[in-house]
RNA sequence: GGCAGGUUGCCCGAGCGGCCAAUGGGAGCGGACUGUAAAUCCGUCGGCUUUGCCUUCGAAGGUUCGAAUCCUUCACCUGCCA
């Protein structure tokens, strides 16, 4: 495996450098040899989301670089939750973070190279803290650890007024532990992860000084927001999930196609393998004619294929296109539109003894969340029926309204689709 | 430990016996404009078998024809004094 002697400016223009320790040393360390580098997930949920695919896709970075890779999932971490701003975690049961780390892994290992020269590791920190007894890890971890640092951390800081439990609190030392035990037994010198992470990562380095006088190097990528500062998924919409049981394909691919204008470049280069040559044509392509949104089409063509493949990307293209194409829905064919309407999400309904009103059918196909909801968006002009918008609040499809003498196209809004397929 | 104040819908925050499902702002949702963008403007924003009914104003009781609003107890939070 060669070394990519660009990689650190590679990274450092694609903005993933938020933190970093000294940058000198790195970029020396990445020129002299496979740097054996960690990231890690902690099972927090059943899926992976954006936020974590930037870091798969940076472990992936690396190692097409020549880098060797150990991914991490937090078997032992998942079991206590490090702190966030919005108040103590609830515990999960082990059966559930068991389940969880299966699914984590599984979600990693397609962006991973786990043969060759530089392959891949999957490691799990509840295999070396399971069974550490509490005396060794309060003498050889703890005795490493200031309590005046550690509460003048940001993090612990912000929830000393709401409170925060001994559990989480201790988080940054299982982190910082994991580090310390990749850095002895496989010779892992640097960590990465979320800038939410950084005071973690840093928690690690600064463990293998002390403890072992070892230097280790780290970085982490930034958060990813929105234009107005605020994070993706952060309300309504919920994250973005790369479980396509979580969040279909085609909203996930949706997502993308939608972002911001002034957001296209940077996502670009984050979360897309363009090189900075097609990036930069892109760039300049959406300054010229943003209308086009080259840019959003690049990147929800790339990032769909990456996380669900190249014919399911295909088939949402189509789908995208057939719903979004014209007006005109019943030019296309049955078979067509059928697709389109399973990718974007189709609902089945037993149409012998008559139709559901359009006010039942918003809430079963889940384009409004209640009856009230689904009479208000009405009454608000928002809901079509195969592209005409619905007047009657009272109003039932007839048997003429049947594309292909059993689809129905429902759709709430601009762009929120869903198809009914009458039985 | 003493004194004072607070706990309201997704969030912030009014209301202080009937006109309160509860002012206002933000988020969300819909419409107009556009490019399935942003900004802006407008509308909407608990549920239902929807001229009405049901469940909400920290929790549980109570007073009253009637309570988010008054009383009692409990829980939590915030100031001031020790």
């Amino acid at each position: 495996m060669t070394l990519d002697p660009t990689l650190l400016d590679d990274l450092q223009w694609r903005g993933l450098i938020a933190h970093s320790t000294d940058l000198d040393a790195l970029r020396e360390a990445f020129t002299s040899g496979s740097v054996r580098f960690y990231v890690g997930f902690d099972p927090t949920a059943p899926s992976l989301h954006m936020g974590n695919l930037l870091q798969i896709l940076t472990a992936r970075r690396l190692q097409q670089a020549g880098h060797t890779p150990y991914a991490l999932v937090g078997g032992a971490t998942g079991m206590i939750g490090d702190p966030r701003d919005s108040g103590e975690r609830s515990l999960n049961s082990l059966d559930t973070v068991k389940d969880w780390v299966e699914r984590v892994r599984r979600q990693i290992e397609p962006f991973l190279e786990f043969e060759g020269p530089n392959a891949a590791t999957m490691v799990n920190n509840y295999d070396w803290t399971a069974s550490l007894s509490v005396i060794d890890f309060l003498r050889d971890i703890g005795k490493h650890f200031p309590v005046n640092r550690m509460l003048a951390r940001e993090t612990v800081k912000r929830r000393l007024e709401s409170g925060i439990s001994y559990t989480e609190f201790s988080y940054v030392l299982l982190q910082s532990m994991d580090f310390l035990n990749l850095y002895r037994d496989h010779g892992v010198t640097l960590q990465f992860g979320g800038s939410d992470q950084w005071g973690n990562i840093t928690g690690g380095v600064e463990l293998i000084r002390r403890s072992d006088g070892g230097t280790a190097h780290a970085f982490a990528t930034p958060l990813v927001t929105k234009a107005d500062g605020t994070k993706y998924g952060k309300t309504e919409g919920g994250a973005l999930w790369l479980d396509p049981q979580m969040m279909s394909p085609y909203a996930f691919y949706q997502f993308w196609l939608n972002v911001e204008d002034e957001k296209v470049g940077e996502l670009l280069r984050a979360f897309t393998f363009f090189s900075r040559a097609e990036i930069e044509e892109l760039e300049a392509t959406h300054a010229e004619k943003p209308f086009l949104r080259a840019g959003q089409k690049a990147l929800a063509e790339h990032v769909t294929t990456l996380v669900h493949g190249a014919e399911e990307t295909e088939r949402i293209k189509a789908a995208s296109a057939a719903l979004f194409g014209g007006g005109d829905l019943s030019g296309l064919s049955p078979d067509t539109l059928g697709a389109a309407l399973r990718e974007a999400g189709a609902t089945t309904v037993d149409g012998s003894d008559g139709l559901p009103s359009v006010v039942d059918l918003l809430v079963e196909t889940g384009l409004a969340k209640s009856k009230g909801e689904a009479r208000r968006t009405i009454g608000e002009g928002g809901a079509y029926l195969n592209n005409n918008r619905v007047e009657d609040p009272e109003a039932s499809p007839s048997a003429a309204d049947l594309i292909g003498g059993s689809w129905l196209v429902l759709r709430r809004g601009k762009k929120n689709f869903a198809g009914v397929e009458v039985r």
